[in-house]
DNA sequence: TCCTTATGTACAA
DNA sequence: TGTACCTAAGGAC
């Protein structure tokens, strides 16, 4: 259940395992055979993330473009000569490569599709700038934030505009920068956004180490707060997401939650100003 | 065993 | 705005 952060790390542990090697490709589930049969036996040359896209590349020429959507999951295995092989995939594989040390399993993808490098860039050019990418031109997303009149909740969530970030990065940067989320994309001052954009660079290059959102700043961890550790469902420790009806950590009131857009916002209405 | 939920997106109306 | 799609985990019975 990926944002961001997510893909740029499978990006780099697609390498780590295959990049150089020729893997055995298969589609257990089926889904993906045809395209699996034309590409195994070739070299891995490529791997690449622009916001939740996932791209790998095989003999400089063809890529597999994976999008993980809500249910994707991706998981990595390793074989040691002389240990078992790798399990036989279960049959909810849509993709799994297999080389001598190692193998990987992708369930539940919305997309996984092999493309060509002008379909390839065609997904970049419809995306917004990536905080997790040195190619990234945060005035880009500006220009299109700084002239409407969406809310600043939106607007982060939209991949046209700013890729990458999902629902707990759009929930925990907003708290960070005390920005209420219905506040329109045209009141977010060029500052406001520089300082955004910032915090979105730092973190998300954390959760790429980590593998895991965590957002809380040391002076408000639970050990400086003097409270219990409380480490959410996805795996790290955050302000405002998923903790509707619980005191904020800051001021003690109670975080909201509401729908916008079919998806779930949280924020503190106390230190998060309109 | 069934129901709900989820870090997402695309398309129809 | 609503719905379809894809999967797995956790909680209610």
């Amino acid at each position: 259940m990926p944002e961001g952060h997510t893909i740029h790390r499978l990006a780099q542990d697609y390498a780590t395992a295959f990049l150089g090697t020729s893997p055995h490709v298969t589609s257990p589930q089926g889904k993906f055979s045809d395209a699996a049969a034309l590409l195994t036996g070739s070299e891995l040359t490529h791997t690449e993330a622009h916001g939740k896209h996932l791209f790998l590349g095989f003999r400089d020429a063809d890529w597999i473009h994976i999008h993980l959507g809500l249910f994707g999951k991706v998981n990595f295995g390793k074989v040691n000569a002389g240990d078992a092989p790798a399990p036989p995939p279960t049959d909810t594989v849509r993709l799994r490569l297999a080389n001598s040390t190692a193998y990987v399993d992708l369930r539940g993808p919305t997309t996984c599709a092999l493309i060509t490098h002008p379909e390839k860039q065609a997904i970049h050019d419809r995306l917004g700038p990536d905080p997790l990418r040195a190619d990234a031109d945060p005035h880009q997303a500006y220009r299109r934030i700084s002239r409407s009149r969406t809310t600043i909740a939106a607007l982060l969530m939209d991949q046209k505009v700013i890729a990458g970030v999902g629902n707990v990065y759009r929930a925990e940067v907003l708290f960070r920068h005390r920005i209420d989320p219905y506040r329109a994309g045209k009141d977010i001052t060029p500052t406001q956004w520089d300082a955004i954009w910032a915090d979105l660079v730092d973190l998300m290059h954390e959760g790429v180490r980590n593998n895991r959102i965590d957002t809380v700043r040391p002076e408000h961890t639970p050990e400086a707060m003097g409270r219990p550790p409380r480490v959410d469902d996805h795996g790290g420790e955050v302000y405002v997401y998923r903790r509707a009806t619980l005191p904020c950590h800051i001021c003690g009131g109670e975080i909201r939650t509401a729908d916008l857009a079919a998806r779930n916002l949280f924020w503190c209405p106390n230190c998060q100003t309109p």
